[in-house]
DNA sequence: CTAAAGCGTGGACCATGGTTCATGGTCAAG
DNA sequence: CTTGACCATGAACCATGGTCCACGCTTTAG
């Protein structure tokens, strides 16, 4: 297909899935036509940015969506080490992000009393 | 005080410094000696920087320090407002995380099961 | 006096994830 | 045949938070 179509696909701007191509998310793109320089999209890629799209909220940069699609069909035990990995990170950040909310409330519980400013 | 005192009493580079006066985090900048063009930074620059650096890891956005220093010492209610607004994007970012990181934790489990890759 | 250290300015560069623009080629409908 | 839609390429631009460099001037230490 062509990207046109894969854009329409997947909700991904034509913009969007170029930029995804230069990072390297895409594979099995040709020129069928020699008369034209209009490229032509595997089907795969469909499946493969559903993985991005499943991906990206979790916080995987496109990098390592990349890395990921690249074993993600042939090693079952190296995706489980980067999901692991990300698991640790986003379990880190959660901490820290909890403890500026703990930092907000108390600054909201302070200044909530009668007096004192900065 | 010079910037290089400022760099040294708040742990920043002077590189640093430059870049937060531009984005307007600096307060009292003047050039005493008209001989020369070195600038002059007024003290309550270093406890307008601790505040920053405070804040920062909050989840605060310089423009957002700029914001808050803007009315910290004038109005504890807009203050409040800001923290408060803060809270909730935190708090919200948690539940995104969490939501993450129990997809992931299912993902581990999910290919931890004998069969089935992709 | 000389050399090093400090200072200000402007600009380039880094990563991240895109968007927008200009240029030029191609394809399909009317 | 013309018009509009689609396509490819490269480049510039956006925000965010900086870093690094070169240039030239000043200040300070030896």
């Amino acid at each position: 297909m062509r990207i046109g179509e894969l854009a329409a696909r997947t909700g991904l701007s034509r913009d969007t899935l170029r930029f995804y191509e230069r990072s390297g998310l895409l594979v099995g793109i040709t020129r069928p036509n020699p008369a034209n320089s209009y490229k032509d999209y595997a089907e795969a890629n469909v499946q493969r940015l559903a993985v991005v799209a499943c991906l990206k909220p979790l916080g995987f940069t496109l990098a390592e969506c990349r890395e990921i699609l690249s074993v993600a069909m042939t090693d079952k035990g190296r995706r489980r080490v980067y999901a692991a990995r990300k698991l640790a990170e986003v379990e880190e950040r959660i901490r820290e992000l909890e403890a500026a909310r703990d930092h907000l409330r108390e600054v909201l519980r302070v200044s909530a009393s009668p007096s004192s400013s900065s």
